[in-house]
DNA sequence: GAGCACTGC
C-alpha cells in the first residue's frame, strides 16, 4: 500500500534551475527514507486508509499518541511520555483539536489565536504532523519565533513531548546554530531564518505547512514573510498556512488573507485586577517609587515587577527604592525588598538574579523582591511568582525619519496591547493586580490599540534589498498588510541604487544579489565586497563584525576616567573605525581571554560574538569567492588602504567642519544635518573630512564612530554620488568644487 | 563632553 503523497508537491514543481534539481533529487533521496523507515509504522495498524488526502481525527491522533510505537521514529515509547501527554491532554488547545483540525483540513489559510498559556505553540505544530504526515512526503513543518531563545527552547520541549531526540525528528534552526538533520519534520526556526531560505527557494518547497507564530507582534520578517506567502499560496495549492497570534487584532490577520476563517482558544492565566490614577502623573518615575514602596507595605504576598524605559532610568530608581525601604526597614515599618534591575545589557549571570527567591520576612511583615524592568519583561522573559506589576505607561521606541536617513529611540507611550501584555504578567501564577500610573481616561482616549509595526519605523533598504532578491520586482504594490511610508522605500531605493546594488532600473545587479548573502546592512556588505579592491578585506572583515555587535568599550561610572584613558592606549590617531581594529588585534593576541577585557574595559561577551560573527561572514566571503586578502603590515599605505576601503562604504555618511565654527561642530553632506562629533570618539585633532558609522539622537545630533579622510577620495571612489549638480549651493558644494579642480589640475 | 528599548540574518 503506497500513498504517494511524495507525488503531489513532484508533480506542481517547475524545476527552473541546476540547483533546484539537485535540491529536488536530494528530497527525493530523503522522501524514500522516510518512506522505507517510517510509513510501516502509519501503515500496520491501518488508521490511515486509502485516502489521497490524508484526515485525520482527533480520535486517530489520541490512538496514535497512546499506542507503543512512536508513529514517527518507530521506537517505543518510554515511560516519561506518557506522564508529559497527560499533562499536554490539559492544555486549554486540546479542546478545540477536532474544531482546529476541520478547519485546518479545509483551508489553505488559518488565524488561531491563543491567549498566553493555551498551549498553541507546542500543541498546535503536533496536531498539524498527525494530519500532514510530512514524514511520508518528504516535507517539513515550520514554525517560527521571532526570537532565537523561544526557536530553542521550544523546540526542545516539544522533541521532548514527542519523545525523540532533538534535532532529529524535532529540531530548529537559528543564527549560528542548526539543529535539524535529514530525519526533521517539524522545525522551528526564527521568522528571519525562514526569510533568508526563502531568498533561495522562492517557493519554500521543502515545507507543506508553514506556521507563523507569534505574528501579533509584527517583526520586520513577520511582515515580509507574510507578504510573501500571501503570494506564494496562489502558486501552491498544496502548501498550508497558519498565523498564530495573541492579541485580538485577529481581524485584521483574517481581512489580510482574504477573509481566512478564524480560531480561538482562551488563555489559561488567573484574572488581573487593573488599577487606574485618579490624575494625570507628571513625574512616572517618582509615583512609580511610591507605588513600588506602597504595595510593599499594604499588599499580600507576591513580587513585585515595575516598568521603566532605559538602563539608566533603571539603575536610578533600583538605588532609590533599595535606599528608601532599607530606611523604612530598620524603623521596623517594612519588610525587606530585594530589588533586581533588568535590561538587555545587563551580562546574563546579572540578569539570572531576578531569580533568586525574596529575602525571608522580617519585624513580621512581609518580604519581598520587586525587578525593574525594560520592555524585555514584556515579551522576552518570563517571571513566576509576580503577582504586582506598576506599568507608567512608557516604553523607549524606534522611530526612523526618512528626510534624514536616521534611526532613533524615543520614549513613547506604549500601546493599549502592551499595557494588556504587561497587565498579564501579573497573573501567571496567581491572581494578581496591575497599577497604571496613568488615567483610565488617558488609556481609553490617548493610548493607540497597537504599536507601530517594525515596517513602518525602520530605514528598508535591507528590507527592499531582500524583496528584490526574492524575485518581488514591483515593490511599489507589493501587498504589505500595512505598506510603508512611499519616502522610506524611495530613500531605500536610493540608497541602494547609489550602491550599485540595484540598476538605475530598479534591476538588481550582480553586487546586489551578492551582498544579499550577508546577514549586513547593505551599506557594511558592500563595503566588505568593495575592500578587495584595496586588497584589506581581512581588516574590513574585521571592523565590519565589530559595527555589528554591541559596543565593546565598557565605561563603569566609578571608573570612567581610566576606562577613557586605556581606550586611548587602543586609539588610532585617524579615527575609531582603525582603533576598533588594534582592539581587535590585541584581543586575539592576548588569547581572547576574558580577563584581559575586564582589566582594559572591553565587553568580553561583545568581542567573543564579534568573533562568531567574523567566521560566519568569513565563510560567506569563501563561498562565494569573495577574496580574504591584506596589506603588508609595515607597507606605508597600509592603513591608508583601509581608510579608502571605508570611504567606498561609507561615502553616505560623511560630515564636513563647518568653516568658521568651533571643533567639534559639523556638517553632514547633502542632508545638512548639524552635528557633533560624540565625545566617545578618539579622533583628537581636528579633521575637516569624516566619515561616520552612525548618526545618534539622544541630548544633542552626534556622529558617532567617526574616522578622518581625505576629500578627493570621496570624488575618486564615489563619483556617482558626488556629481556636484546635484549638491545644493554652499559651503560643503564649494569645497567639493575646489577639490575637483585640483583633483583635475 | 556622553549613552545603549528589543529582536533578527
Amino acid at each position: 500500500m503506497s500513498l504517494n503523497m511524495g507525488d503531489r508537491k513532484h508533480k506542481k514543481l517547475k524545476l527552473e534551475s541546476a540547483e533546484e534539481i539537485a535540491e529536488e533529487a536530494e528530497r527525493e533521496t530523503l522522501r524514500k527514507h522516510h518512506d522505507e523507515t517510517q510509513q510501516l509504522n502509519f501503515h500496520d495498524d491501518g488508521e490511515f486508509g486509502n485516502i489521497t488526502r490524508h484526515q485525520s481525527t482527533t480520535k486517530q491522533a489520541n490512538n496514535l499518541e497512546d499506542g507503543k510505537t512512536n508513529p514517527f521514529s518507530g521506537n517505543e515509547f518510554s515511560v516519561g511520555y506518557f506522564d508529559i501527554l497527560k499533562t499536554r491532554r490539559n492544555l486549554p488547545v486540546h479542546q478545540q483539536r477536532d474544531e482546529f483540525l476541520k478547519v485546518f483540513q479545509k483551508n489553505q489559510i488559518m488565524v488561531f489565536v491563543g491567549e498566553t498559556g493555551s498551549g498553541k505553540t507546542t500543541q498546535i505544530p503536533q496536531f498539524v504532523l498527525f494530519d500532514d504526515l510530512p514524514h511520508l512526503q518528504g516535507t517539513q513543518v515550520a514554525c517560527t519565533q521571532p526570537r532565537r531563545v523561544a526557536a530553542m527552547s521550544v523546540a526542545a520541549r516539544v522533541a521532548d513531548e514527542m519523545d525523540v531526540k532533538l534535532g532529529e525528528e524535532v529540531g530548529y534552526n537559528i543564527r549560528f546554530d542548526n539543529k535539524t538533520s535529514n530525519k526533521t519534520i517539524l522545525k522551528y526556526l526564527t521568522d528571519g531564518m525562514l526569510l533568508k531560505e526563502a531568498m533561495d527557494d522562492h517557493l519554500l518547497s521543502r515545507y507543506s505547512v508553514i506556521i507563523l507564530d507569534e505574528a501579533h507582534e509584527r517583526t520586520l520578517a513577520t511582515d515580509v514573510l507574510m507578504g510573501l506567502l500571501k503570494r506564494l499560496v496562489a502558486k501552491r495549492k498544496d502548501l498550508k498556512i497558519i498565523i498564530m497570534s495573541a492579541t485580538l487584532e485577529a481581524k485584521k490577520f483574517q481581512s489580510y488573507f482574504n477573509d481566512a476563517p478564524l480560531i480561538t482558544v482562551p488563555g489559561r492565566t488567573h484574572p488581573v485586577e487593573i488599577y487606574y490614577t485618579p490624575e494625570y502623573q507628571k513625574d512616572y518615575l517618582d509615583a512609580a517609587i511610591r507605588t513600588v514602596l506602597q504595595i510593599h507595605a499594604t499588599e499580600d504576598e507576591g513580587d513585585i515587577l515595575l516598568f521603566l524605559t532605559g538602563e539608566e532610568e533603571i539603575e536610578d530608581a533600583v538605588k532609590k527604592i533599595q535606599l528608601e525601604n532599607d530606611q523604612l526597614m530598620r524603623e521596623g515599618q517594612s519588610g525587606d525588598i530585594k530589588v533586581h534591575p533588568l535590561y538587555g545589557s545587563l551580562p546574563p549571570y546579572q540578569q539570572q538574579k531576578i531569580f533568586e527567591p525574596a529575602p525571608p520576612n522580617v519585624n513580621g511583615r512581609i518580604s519581598r523582591k520587586c525587578i525593574v524592568s525594560t520592555n524585555i519583561a514584556e515579551t522576552s522573559l518570563t517571571i513566576d511568582g509576580v503577582v504586582y506589576v506598576i506599568d507608567p505607561g512608557f516604553s523607549k521606541q524606534k522611530v526612523y525619519n526618512p528626510r534624514i536617513r536616521v534611526e532613533s529611540l524615543l520614549v513613547s507611550p506604549i500601546s493599549k496591547a502592551s499595557a494588556q501584555q504587561r497587565a498579564g504578567r501579573a497573573g501567571r501564577t496567581k491572581p494578581g493586580k496591575c497599577f497604571r500610573l496613568y488615567t483610565e481616561e488617558a488609556f481609553k482616549k490617548e493610548l493607540i490599540d497597537q504599536s507601530y509595526p517594525e515596517i513602518l519605523r525602520s530605514n528598508l533598504s535591507n528590507t527592499v534589498l531582500e524583496l528584490k532578491k526574492l524575485g518581488i520586482d514591483d515593490l511599489v504594490h507589493f501587498d504589505f498588510m500595512d505598506p510603508p511610508a512611499p519616502e522610506t522605500m524611495m530613500r531605500a531605493l536610493e540608497e541602494l541604487n547609489y550602491l550599485n546594488c540595484l540598476s538605475d532600473e530598479g534591476e538588481l545587479t550582480s553586487l546586489g544579489r551578492l551582498t544579499s548573502n550577508f546577514p549586513l546592512d547593505p551599506m557594511l556588505a558592500v563595503l566588505l565586497i568593495g575592500s578587495v579592491a584595496f586588497n584589506c578585506s581581512n581588516e574590513i572583515l574585521t571592523i565590519v563584525s565589530l559595527l555589528s555587535v554591541p559596543n565593546i568599550f565598557v565605561r563603569p561610572i566609578q571608573n570612567r576616567k581610566l576606562a577613557d584613558e586605556i581606550k586611548m592606549s587602543f586609539a588610532h590617531k585617524d579615527g575609531d573605525h582603525l582603533t576598533l581594529l588594534n582592539v581587535y588585534y590585541e584581543f586575539i593576541e592576548n588569547g581572547e581571554d576574558a580577563k584581559w577585557c575586564r582589566e582594559n574595559f572591553l565587553n568580553y561577551r561583545s568581542l567573543v560574538s564579534a568573533k562568531n560573527v567574523r567566521n560566519q561572514l568569513k565563510s560567506i566571503m569563501e563561498k562565494h569567492e569573495v577574496r580574504l586578502c591584506s596589506n603588508n603590515f609595515n607597507d606605508r599605505s597600509y592603513w591608508d588602504n583601509i581608510r579608502k576601503a571605508l570611504v567606498a562604504g561609507f561615502f553616505m555618511q560623511v560630515a564636513k567642519k563647518k568653516s568658521g565654527a568651533n571643533k567639534n561642530n559639523y556638517l553632514t553632506i547633502k542632508d545638512n544635518q548639524d552635528v557633533l562629533i560624540h565625545p566617545s570618539s578618539v579622533l583628537t585633532f581636528e579633521n575637516e573630512w569624516v566619515i561616520y558609522n552612525e548618526f545618534v539622537l539622544t541630548s544633542k545630533n552626534y556622529i558617532r564612530t567617526v574616522t578622518n579622510i581625505k576629500p578627493e577620495w570621496l570624488i575618486e571612489l564615489a563619483p556617482k554620488y558626488y556629481n556636484l549638480d546635484h549638491f545644493q549651493k554652499g559651503d560643503v558644494k564649494l569645497s567639493l568644487e575646489r577639490i575637483h579642480k585640483s583633483v583635475r589640475g
